[in-house]
DNA sequence: GACCTGCTGCGGTTTG
């Protein structure tokens, strides 16, 4: 083999051997000579069962066997996202530590509490564990955090990608702050991911204190994609065409059946509808069923036979018609194919949906993708003449083969995550003096948008004598308050994020799923839950219990959520979509007419050479032609002048209000500098789960800091008077 | 006009 091989200790290369590898792949070599060679931080960025576990872990694991640690504690922490990832990792890399010597520990909630006892007892080795079991131990056991990490000498996080700006992410970067601070000494930082966009910014996430000395590793090349792009219409006057939803149907049943694959539905109401809809074409054909629905809300039991059908080769073909649930690291083997029902909401998420398919070398990655648009009449809405679900769709797929992905989203106040932070903090030490928790929280860790000024006004909010989550004593020591003691007690608290309540849904006492709380349901109404039809027959409201059986008939029920955000990049390209002659071969006939008739509407509407268009007396379409954040403010600042005003891609479509003024008199105040108060409508700001203990005006803070951009608003009404 | 993720400790009973 190679020189990085000879870098491993005696016992690793031994069971590389064992492997018979023709060799280590190059993302493996490279790393192995970063972390034997130094201590520096590093990401490592490649495909799912691309070997980026290996690479991080045969030379962490030889410098561990080389030089054993001086102290107590696990020597390699790893950070999962996922309990089926650490379950599948702590598998795999107790195959490697098995006769070395190192303990392999798995540590969530399914795990057994004898496992998580001989942990504690003898801390060595490998932990693998989710940031809510960490939060966990920060927070049960903190004067023992020392003991169990004294001898940990590198973390590392995986799926990185949804580990840098989103709440777990700041909560994990939050906790590893902690741990330094515990520990005195920094730990070096590993990550691993498949899609990363921006490489300087993921750097700052994982090493904020030296971004620049974050080294990378990325595996090069991209195999053969084959690319589908059909368009649909819906509603046509002639009942011998079919409807849309069933022509999509028709065409996956008939192209995906006898193999496996994913169809990405883009909401858990539509994986219902294209369920049941796959299955009646099964059963009409006298064919075995091999569709099956997976999203959140489906019973682990259900989901778990759907996984085990497409992982086990031996089983029958099986197409999972799914959300995101599918999108993420667990092992699922390789599909054929990749179906996206609508446009999605990132490249990001594309791109990793994509990698589920063409695993192998010599076997193309293949996206169907559907884009289904409404037909035309008369009095139509602009944004179904102009297309925007299909040239979303485009304004994707040539993002996607730029190689392009959404960078993270720039440093923000995360308010919601640090309420959590300060009150964790204060639980792992019994108590703590602000200064103390400002340092590790706002200097050391995650949170250095937020200044002093802020920082005492969360914790007045906090500590406010009707909220009562800490108070003060008589020598300034912040302690927890009654509330505080029993929220941060319940295992509830470990999470970040934000869950909704939700009912049981039961059918002679097997559990189906579960339902969000804000569907009205009675005896006697039919849903489609599972693929299949169900009649409720009584609601247990004190149990949140919906117990169901078998019917003929139903319809999906609602499961809420908000829109996404859709970067500025995306909007843009679907504006050169419309203003070029461009062609694009992976698309049908019917996509193709689709695409002329919306440019033509386009250049109809005027919006090749002007971003404000008169559409009626008192209403007009504004191209803003800026993704979600920079719209949203503009939505705002327009409502609170006393518009009416609807959001879509990078339109916004304005309502005259009372009193009636010229809205590009509005337009043209903004563009000179006036302020506008965005928030003189009390618009909700309640988005994440400790949002509720805030006061308004620190909810308007953390809204400015990450769903609003308020820079940016005169320079967008500047652009579109110009 | 969306999706996903996570959870301790204790007391009781059963088993080897």
């Amino acid at each position: 083999m190679t020189a990085a091989f000879d870098k491993l200790s005696r016992p690793v290369q031994k069971w590389v051997r064992s492997r018979e590898w023709r060799e280590l792949r190059s993302i493996q070599a490279e790393a192995i000579h970063v972390i034997n060679d130094g201590n520096s931080d590093l990401i490592i960025s490649a495909k799912t069962a691309g070997g980026k576990t290996e690479a991080a872990f045969l030379p962490l694991i030889s410098r561990v066997l080389e030089e054993p640690a001086q102290k107590n504690g696990f020597d390699l922490l790893y950070i999962g996202p996922l309990k089926a990832l650490i379950t599948d990792q702590s598998e795999r890399l107790d195959d490697i530590c098995a006769d070395l010597g190192l303990p392999v520990y798995p540590w969530h909630g399914d795990i057994s509490a004898s496992i998580k006892n001989r942990a504690l007892k003898n801390p060595a080795g490998l932990l693998l564990i989710t940031p809510e079991s960490l939060e966990a131990l920060f927070i049960r056991r903190g004067l023992e955090i020392g003991r169990l990490f004294g001898a940990t000498r590198a973390v590392v996080i995986d799926e990185l990608h949804g580990m840098l700006d989103s709440e777990r992410g700041i909560q994990v970067r939050s906790l590893l702050t902690r741990l330094e601070c515990v520990l005195n000494r920094k730990i070096r930082r590993i990550g691993l991911s498949a899609t990363l966009g921006d490489m300087k910014m993921a750097s700052a996430y994982l090493g904020p204190n030296n971004p620049d000395s974050v080294k990378w590793i990325e595996e090069k090349g991209q195999g053969e994609l084959l690319l589908e792009l059909r368009g649909y219409s819906t509603g046509s006057a002639d009942e011998n065409i079919p409807c849309a939803t069933e022509a999509v149907s028709r065409h996956i049943f008939k192209n995906l059946r006898g193999s496996n694959n994913l169809v990405f539905a883009g909401s858990r109401n539509s994986v219902e509808v294209y369920s049941d809809l796959l299955r009646n074409i099964c059963e009409h054909e006298n064919l075995p069923q091999e569709f099956y629905a997976h999203h959140a809300n489906l019973s682990r039991n259900h989901r778990n036979f759907v996984e085990k059908r497409l992982k086990d080769k031996k089983k029958p073909p099986t197409t999972a018609i799914c959300t995101s649930t599918l999108e993420l690291g667990i092992d699922i083997g390789d599909v054929k194919c990749v179906a996206q029902l609508g446009a999605p909401f990132t490249v990001a998420s594309l791109r990793q949906r994509l990698g589920r398919s063409g695993r192998r070398e010599e076997v193309p990655a293949i996206l169907r993708q559907y884009a289904i648009e409404a037909k035309l009449s008369d009095n139509d809405n602009f944004s179904d003449r102009l297309r925007l679900g299909l040239i979303r769709s485009i304004a994707m797929i040539e993002l996607l083969l730029e190689k392009w992905t959404e960078p993270p989203r720039s440093e923000a106040l995360h308010l919601s995550t640090l309420v959590h932070q300060i009150l964790s903090f204060i639980a792992e030490r019994g108590g703590a003096f602000a200064g103390q928790i400002h340092h590790v929280l706002c200097r050391q860790g995650p949170f250095r948008k937020v200044d002093s000024e802020t920082f005492l006004d969360v914790l007045k909010a906090i500590g406010n004598p009707k909220t009562k989550l800490i108070e003060q004593s008589s020598n300034g020591l912040l302690l927890l308050g009654s509330t505080g003691e029993k929220l941060v007690e319940h295992h509830s608290f470990y999470a970040v994020f934000h869950t909704p309540e939700e009912f049981r849904l039961v059918s002679d006492g097997a559990e189906l799923g579960t339902l969000p709380m804000q569907n009205v349901l009675a005896p006697g109404m039919m849903l489609i839950f599972s693929g299949q039809r169900w009649i409720v027959v009584g609601i247990l409201y004190a149990e949140k219990v919906i117990q169901v059986k078998p019917a003929a008939a139903g319809v999906p029920p609602a499961f809420g959520g908000e829109p996404g955000h859709i970067h500025d990049r995306v909007i843009e390209k679907m504006f050169s979509i419309y203003q070029s002659e461009n062609q694009y071969i992976y698309m049908n006939k019917d996509a193709v007419d689709l695409l002329s008739e919306a440019r033509s509407n386009f250049r109809l509407m005027g919006l090749n050479s002007t971003s404000l268009v008169q559409v009626g007396e008192k209403s007009h379409i504004l191209a803003t032609r800026s993704g979600t954040i920079k719209t949203a403010t503009l939505a705002l600042a327009l409502g609170a002048m006393g518009f009416q005003v609807l959001q879509l891609d990078g339109f916004l479509s304005v309502e005259a209000g009372k009193p009636d003024r010229p809205l590009k008199d509005a337009l043209e105040e903004i563009a000179s500098g006036r302020k506008v108060d965005l928030f003189r409508h009390s618009p909700n700001l309640i988005f994440e789960k400790f949002h509720i203990h805030l006061t308004p005006e620190l909810l308007e803070k953390d809204a400015l800091s990450s769903r609003l951009s308020l820079d940016d608003l005169q320079n967008i009404c500047r652009n579109l008077l110009s």
